[in-house]
DNA sequence: CCTGGCATG
DNA sequence: CATGGCAGG
């Protein structure tokens, strides 16, 4: 045997790694779940103002099939100010009506692989009109796949992504080595001008804490030294992770269970969606939560109160 | 506009080719449908005996979906000495154990397309054993996607088959008819030896009796000139369409609806599914059944009763 | 184990 | 409008 099937299974979906130990027990006992409860929202930022603005970030694996399973009907309860949506896999004219028409969001924007159909491709609704927003990065070999949004509010630019995933086997680990530092680069110049706001899947759990079994992972997509690097280099560019800003020791804390072997009931998971803030945001950071009871996806959707 | 889209339509799916005539009103009026009730099996030959074999055959378009339809709970039901199916689109490894199990059929044979997985594919199921089994009709270049299994019992030949589908706009036409030519004369070189029963989907509607649109699908896989001449050809080298022997002025009995625009709630179908038989078997006839009531796929199944 | 696309019917 | 296979995750 080359390869324990159980490392292939592991590899190919970011599995837990558990059954691949060496010295796994025959008989393997289930232990209870340890299961994350969100806290409640706070309001307010350390400085005592009260958050004005919510944005919700969600993977939604297939805008289609979200939209079936009634992820709208969650959005309408949280009622964001501005909706992030990644892995939408959906061309334009295939959007459902539902969510076309929504009136809470007059102002969407649509990004689609250019190439593959049915692909990437992330989207941003805004209850008011951003004073601009752009597609991409500005870098051809980036920007065909629908992965980045980025709008400027007054205050603050927004930017959503899809980070591309490294892929089974790492095939595409590369290409998402030079996706990090080209994207680093793109947000530092924007911070510049004005702080920003990223939020999105970053196909990476940053630390052990970010993930129920960072053992098996370390050879997997998501998890590879060199992904964690790429974060820890974004966060030394001057930005911030808000979740774990606030909640600096908070375990079993995941956005994302694959569909596979109950994952998710058993909370299996990894941190892969987050808020990023530029430093200079941070005062104005009021809560960064993680709905892990929303369903629709393999991923939970995440929301930001913040004061701008 | 070259080609009405409608036409297209028609075209790919047998549709009924009504909204393509160049006549056509601008309100369609919703004709009360007129459906087919299957009359009372009848259990005696016109000569007198009693039925002693009983054979069912189902074209199920994807085995594993229909098993998880409860197909088989519906042939537990009709309890064949024999159940045919077709289409079953099924490697044998991935047989649901439900339909390998069964101990109703200890004799169970599969047929599989070689080349492309999940395509084609039928399946004899028997309480009792063959003398002899085997696959294809002996000629390499039809062989190659599971369509043909042909059982020997004491007093005839059971034959069942998945006839080549022509395709949208014809493009496997001309594989067809030398498919028809071929199949013909593996049956007629049978037919010498034993007489025998031929079922399955035949991919034809015969007569305009046997579809609820001959009109609009004249140009249509199925209904074309060259695919009901193969099948006239058939009954001249001396066989019969059992149901159309025993009620030949039955319209409205079909045996396929495509799952689109609701046919089947309007019974806009096709008689495809057929039990033909040598001659000398035709005293032996009982009965031919269409079980227009078993869901499951876009055909329903067919029961033969004979004397053997 | 899910998604969306594709070939096929 | 269904099926199954496939790439992607």
């Amino acid at each position: 045997m080359k390869r324990g099937k159980k490392t292939e299974e592991a590899a190919a979906d970011n599995d837990d790694g558990t059954a691949t130990g060496k010295k796994a027990k025959k008989t393997k006992e289930p232990e209870a779940p340890v299961l994350y409860d969100d806290p409640p929202d706070t309001m307010t930022s350390k400085d005592g103002r009260e958050a004005n603005m919510k944005i919700t970030s969600w993977n939604v694996d297939g805008l289609r099939a979200w939209v079936k399973k009634k992820g709208l009907d969650w959005v309408r309860e949280e009622a964001p100010d501005v909706l992030c949506l990644q892995e939408t896999k959906c061309a334009e004219k295939d959007l459902p009506a539902d969510i076309t028409s929504m009136p809470e969001y007059p102002h969407k924007y649509w990004a689609v692989s250019a190439e593959k159909e049915g692909y990437s491709g992330v989207a941003m609704l805004c209850k008011t009109e951003p004073l601009n927003v752009n597609y991409g990065i500005g870098k051809e070999e980036h920007d065909k796949e629908g992965r980045v949004i980025t709008a400027e509010f007054p205050s603050f630019y927004l930017v959503t992504t899809y980070v591309p995933n490294s892929g089974r086997g790492l095939v595409r680990l590369d290409y998402r080595k030079t996706w990090d530092v080209d994207f680093r680069e793109y947000l530092s110049e924007l911070d510049q001008k004005k702080p920003l706001v990223l939020c999105g899947d970053l196909n990476v759990a940053h630390q052990e804490i970010d993930l129920k079994n960072p053992k098996g992972n370390k050879k997997n997509a998501g998890f590879t030294p060199d992904e964690r690097e790429g974060f820890s280099e974004l966060l030394a560019a001057g930005f911030t992770d808000s979740f774990r800003e606030i909640y600096p020791e908070q375990a079993f804390a995941y956005t994302f269970w694959t569909y596979m072997m109950n994952s998710r009931s058993k909370n299996v998971g990894w941190r892969l969606d987050y808020f990023v803030l530029s430093t200079a945001l941070l005062p104005a950071l009021c809560d960064s939560k993680i709905r892990g009871k929303a369903m629709g996806s393999d991923h939970c959707p995440i929301t930001l109160h913040i004061v701008v």
